[in-house]
DNA sequence: GTCCAGTTGACAGCCAGTTGCAAAACAAAG
DNA sequence: CTTTGTTTTGCAACTGGCTGTCAACTGGAC
């Protein structure tokens, strides 16, 4: 069962039941970020909002990010050798596998592993509070 | 069976080896290196190499991480909110469990998580070519 | 010792991201 | 709809971590 994108209002109206304003440019940047699949980073946000309002500024875009970031509605991935990457909060969590040929990244998940992390911390004698796991591969060409 | 940190005139005599140029600065620098068992950031390795040899400039302490990088003699590790922070290389893989109190750094190693990534890489059809996986914690209080 | 490509320290430049500030805009109250 | 007070914005300046430039210096082959 595929959980579905919320949807623009969604995120307004959770964001206004928690006291943040809702401006232009928020509306704008929130709409970008539901509608995608992908990870964008800032830049690419900001292009892509551009197109729909050329008077938002970069700023603007950090300081969105920055915000929705505190208040969880999305998450910030500082893959390597690059600049953070965004992507909507509310699926299930999930790790990262990066393709360093084109910077595609693909989602999955694996509770096994999960569970082998939390017995490690445990182990040591502590608690996970989050973790990174990133796979950074290639394709395999068929043949 | 533990494999000993190589000493100083190791590192040098590899590099040698290679055709690096062993300079002063690189011979401190590569002393403080084998010499530590924890992951220090360029600007500690600036201050522990200063003390040995004042004149050694920071941009000589970057330039000469990134060499060893390039070489495969230490490992560079991005982990959240601070600057790299570097290992020798020369021990087992393994990774790193962060207590974010403190900053301290664990190694852990677990063969059946090393698999199960490779297992879901083939799956996705793709073949790893590195990873990064980082528990962030906190010191369970004996209770 | 001589020589010169490789290396250095000083410092400018770069990149991703943050911050200070005056002007603009949200939204609560009237 | 207007007033009001706080938030947010765009802009430019700034930051931190690191890389590039360049004249002076030096390791190490001869």
């Amino acid at each position: 069962m595929v959980r579905r994108t919320p949807k623009r209002l969604d995120y307004e109206k959770e964001l206004r039941r928690q006291g943040v304003r809702i401006t232009r440019q928020r509306s704008v940047i929130l709409a970008i970020l539901s509608e995608t699949e992908d990870h964008p980073d800032a830049l690419e946000i900001f292009r892509r909002a551009s197109a729909e309002d050329p008077s938002i500024s970069l700023s603007t875009v950090y300081r969105t990010m920055k915000l929705l970031g505190d208040m969880g509605a999305i998450h910030r991935h500082a893959f390597e050798g690059g600049p953070s990457r965004f992507e909507h909060a509310g699926g299930e969590h999930h790790d990262h596998l990066i393709d360093i040929e084109t910077g595609d990244v693909i989602e999955f998940k694996s509770e096994r592993i999960e569970q082998l992390q939390d017995e490690i911390a445990k182990a040591l004698g502590y608690d996970i509070v989050h973790h990174r796991l990133e796979l950074y591969g290639r394709k395999r060409r068929a043949g």
